[in-house]
DNA sequence: TACCCTCCCTTGTGTCACAAGGGAAGGCAC
DNA sequence: GTGCCTTCCCTTGTGACACAAGGGAGGGTA
């Protein structure tokens, strides 16, 4: 049974894997930290959801990965954002936000409260 | 591909027909043009994905059907809202804007604009 | 030595929106 | 009455994907 966490997370995993690559590369393990601390802990990404995203990104060409070496000395794929990735990014955004807000005003309109 | 619109009409498919059956008894057709309209015709729904949706809503218990007729004089099925459907409204719509609140919030960081 | 944490990955499962199909019946134009 | 549009209901097949649950390896620390 599908709930409302998942389902958002699906419509906002690649934004959100995208949004925190502008903020430099970064590793899997550190991108799924930055989801966790942008949203206050109230999306967490699961490794079966991460890995099959990263790579899902890569091969349309959004990232691109590296392997190197993270900050606590062990190896790690570093993920880019290609200029066709940041592109994607100033496209789609808007269009998310757009359409949550039109949701969001769906779901306030008083009457459910009337009852 | 998934798009964004498809997703986050998944995430808030069921919120919306429970809302539009708050506002009394409605039949799907009507439940869809209320969606269209609720959301500026951003969310259309599906006849594929309404329907089931409607009966996935009705196995669960939050909504019941019975056969009627509509202003235009057509058969039509009309959907009511249960007390358990109600409750359910009332506990996953605060749920849903807390989410996406979170999403909105860690996609506008500024970070991409900066490059 | 033992354990935890960091880091990567895969397979199987279930859910679901959607496209594309079908059907029936009312209303209207001609 | 014939044709067509609109309203209304439904189903099957397909593809996409989050997640649970598994596995592996190497660093740090006690």
């Amino acid at each position: 049974m599908a709930d409302t966490e998942t389902d958002l997370l699906r419509s906002s995993l690649d934004l959100l894997v995208l949004k925190a690559l502008g903020w430099g590369p970064m590793h899997g393990y550190g991108i799924s930290e930055w989801v966790e601390g942008a949203t206050a802990s109230l999306l967490l990404l699961e490794e079966g959801t991460l890995y099959p995203a990263l790579h899902r990104l890569e091969r349309r060409g959004w990232i691109t990965s590296e392997w190197g070496v993270s900050d606590n000395n062990r190896r790690a794929k570093f993920y880019r954002l290609t200029t066709a990735g940041r592109a994607r990014f100033r496209a789609q955004a808007p269009l998310w936000h757009r359409h949550a807000e039109a949701i969001a005003v769906a779901l306030r309109r008083t009457s459910l409260e009337t009852a």
